[in-house]
DNA sequence: AAGACTACCAACCGCACGCTT
DNA sequence: AAAGCGTGCGGTTGGTAGTCT
């Protein structure tokens, strides 16, 4: 399908936005809110294109914006939810509060990236760099158990948060608390981060891929992927064990369900019984 | 002091998606 | 069903400030 330019680019203005450029936009979307960002310029006496106005807003003038450096813990975070998440940018945006997707994506591309080689880690696959080749295989194994049987597949950070993590699979069938509703991207809940005694914080990633055959339980041909991991940079590393008591009780758990969308809003069933809080 | 180099980040661009007509 | 529109996303670029030689 053809589209027309996103606006007339003769009579527009291109790079640095000035004072009082700023000053236009923000007074306008204090008077009128956000939105309709195509007739915004002209509305607001604007000589810009309506995307840059969006994004102008969206990147620097939100006063909701948290200007400054990252801090360690950001850091830390950043690093695992892109090691879950990929480039997915504007998701993991929306997991640091008063940062934004762009302002991520530079601090990866100039910072994390570099930090992450400096361990040895790849940034892009988050393995070690001399283990780049057996990635690959390890990926097609999993793809195969994801897609044949119903296991849970965990991925344990615990060990040493700059290592690959440790992949736990149990044919365990006792999972119908995983279940969650299919096509609910709609609505995202904060993700709550608690901090551990330790001050360890425990982020808990389910991926669950299948169609949903039955409703009480979780069918055969469903399967969940589980990743556990701890941000756990203030702590020596220790062995690998099941969560204790207390962890489980305070554990995020991010879900991820990929299947038919219906256009259902998430019904909020999210936590279960464990305490776990799922991400739908 | 000045030129070269590097790092940073705001902004742009093209594309994809969902919704409406 | 197809076309058009509005918006959001991710990759890339270009200007500028800081550092090095």
């Amino acid at each position: 399908m053809g589209r027309s330019p996103c606006c007339e680019k003769a009579h527009t203005n291109k790079g640095a936005w000035t004072k009082e450029e700023d000053q236009r936009l923000i007074n306008y979307i204090r008077a009128h809110g956000e939105g309709c960002w195509r007739s915004l310029p002209k509305a607001a006496g604007l000589q810009r294109c309506g995307k840059s106005c969006r994004l102008r807003w969206i990147n620097y003038l939100r006063p909701d914006l948290k200007r400054g450096n990252f801090t360690e813990e950001e850091d830390e975070l950043i690093i695992k939810l892109h090691s879950l998440l990929g480039n997915k940018w504007s998701v993991i945006a929306g997991r640091l509060p008063g940062r934004t997707d762009n302002e991520i994506k530079n601090y990866w591309n100039t910072h994390i990236k570099r930090k992450l080689i400096s361990r040895g880690i790849d940034p892009q696959t988050h393995r070690p760099l001399n283990a780049a080749a057996i990635s690959t295989t390890t990926s097609a194994v999993n793809t195969t158990i994801s897609t044949t049987a119903t296991k849970n597949i965990s991925m344990d950070f615990r060990n040493n948060i700059d290592q690959k993590p440790n992949i736990i699979i149990a044919t365990s069938s006792s999972y119908d608390e995983t279940k969650c509703n299919s096509g609910t991207t709609e609505e995202t809940k904060p993700l709550e981060i608690v901090p551990q005694k330790s001050s360890q914080v425990m982020i808990n990633l389910e991926l669950s891929i299948g169609l949903p055959l039955h409703t009480d339980h979780i069918s055969s041909a469903e399967s969940t992927a589980s990743y556990n991991f701890l941000a756990a940079a203030a702590s020596p590393p220790q062995m690998v064990a099941p969560p204790a008591a207390e962890m489980v009780g305070k554990t995020v758990c991010l879900c991820w369900q990929i299947g038919f969308q219906s256009g259902g809003q998430c019904r909020g069933n999210c936590k279960n019984t464990s305490g776990f809080y799922r991400y739908c």
